[in-house]
DNA sequence: TAAATCTTGACTATAACTGACCAATAGGAT
DNA sequence: ATCCTATTGGTCAGTTATAGTCAAGATTTA
C-alpha cells in the first residue's frame, strides 16, 4: 500500500533526516516547504499537502506546523519530540485506559512528575487543561460521568504520547 | 528566499541588539528610525517601512511604535518588557480577548515561545489540548465558531496566566 | 458493503509590495 | 503672529503570489 499521502510523509521525514545530519546541534529540528513546489513535485493538488500535515504531522505525534500565506509564503514543520515506540504507546494506553477520573489522572501525573518525566510546570499545565475540559463537560454540555472520563482519558493519552516520555 | 520585509525586520532587530549592548540598564529598550533613510537604504518605497512595522512590530509581539511627521520627523519603536508576571498576565488577557481563532492562538503561542515565556514542549502540550478541544466542539457537540473561540480563549488564558503563579 | 481514509478542485483568505494621495510639523518669510 | 513651503510620516487600494477550507467523489480497509 503506497498511498500518495505516505509517499509525501516519507519525503518529509527524509527532509528531517537530512536536516539532522547537517545541523544536529539545533535544539528543535525544523523543515521548510513551499506547498506549491511539493505539490508540483508529486503531481498532485496543493491541498493534498494540507491533508498530509493534518493527518501525519500532528501535535500528538510531536510536531508543530507553522505557515504563512501570500508572497513568500511557507510551511514550516517543527519536530518537538520523537515518535514514541509502539510498545510504549500501548503501555500508556493501558495505564490510562478508556476512561479516567480526574482524581486518578492527578495521581498518575503526580507519579509521572516524581519520576522526572515531566516538569512541575508541565504537570500544572496538564492539570489546567483537564480541569477546563471537566468544567466544559459539566456546564456547557450534559455529559455522563463515564463519557467525561473518556474525553479526559483521550486528552491524557494524546499528551503523554505526544511528549515522548522516555 | 528572504523577503524584503524579513530583511528590514532583521535590520531593526539588530538595532535593538546594539541598543541593548550600549545601554543595557534602560528600563524599556527603544530604537529610532528615519523612515525615508531606511527606505533609501533598502531601495524601496517608504510605505514599505510602515508595512514592516504594522506586520512585525505589533502589540501582540510586545512592541509599541511612536512617530512624528514633518521636519525632524522620526519613528520610535519600544520593546515592552514582560519581566513581571502581572504585566504578562494583563497583556495576555488583552491579546487573547473573549474569543480567539485556532490560527490566532497558534500565532500567539509562537510569539510567546520566542519570548521565552514557554518552552517548545509546553507549546506542544498546549497545541495538543487546543486541538483536542477543537475536535470535541466539532464532533460531539454542535458549537458555533464564536463559542468555540470563547472556549479556546478561556483555556489559553487559564494556562498562560496560570503558569506565572508557579 | 459500510466505514475509514485518501484525493481533488473550486472557492476563500492573507502576505508582500507599490504608488498615488493625505496629514502634520518646523522654520523662515511677511 | 500668520502664512508659506519644504520635509517628513500615514493611509489605502490595487496587484501578485501563496496557503487554507470544505465537501464531494474515489479508493481502500475491515
Amino acid at each position: 500500500m503506497n498511498s500518495l499521502t505516505e509517499v509525501i510523509e516519507n519525503y518529509i521525514n527524509e527532509l528531517f533526516e537530512q536536516e539532522e545530519q547537517n545541523n544536529s546541534s539545533a535544539p528543535t529540528e525544523r523543515v521548510s516547504l513551499r506547498r506549491k513546489d511539493v505539490a508540483e513535485h508529486f503531481g498532485c493538488v496543493p491541498s493534498q499537502i494540507n491533508y498530509v500535515l493534518r493527518s501525519r504531522f500532528t501535535p500528538e505525534r510531536g510536531y508543530i506546523v507553522e505557515s504563512q500565506r501570500g508572497g513568500n509564503g511557507y510551511i514550516r514543520i517543527l519536530k518537538v519530540s520523537y515518535d514514541m515506540p509502539e510498545d510504549r504507546a500501548r503501555h500508556i494506553e493501558q495505564i490510562v485506559g478508556d476512561s479516567i477520573s480526574e482524581a486518578d489522572a492527578k495521581k498518575l501525573l503526580c507519579a509521572v512528575q516524581s519520576r522526572g518525566i515531566i516538569s512541575p510546570r508541565e504537570r500544572l499545565l496538564i492539570e489546567i487543561a483537564l480541569r477546563h475540559i471537566s468544567d466544559l463537560c459539566d456546564s456547557m454540555f450534559d455529559v455522563s460521568p463515564y463519557k467525561k472520563g473518556m474525553i479526559q482519558a483521550e486528552l491524557l493519552k494524546k499528551i503523554l504520547c505526544g511528549l515522548d516520555l522516555s
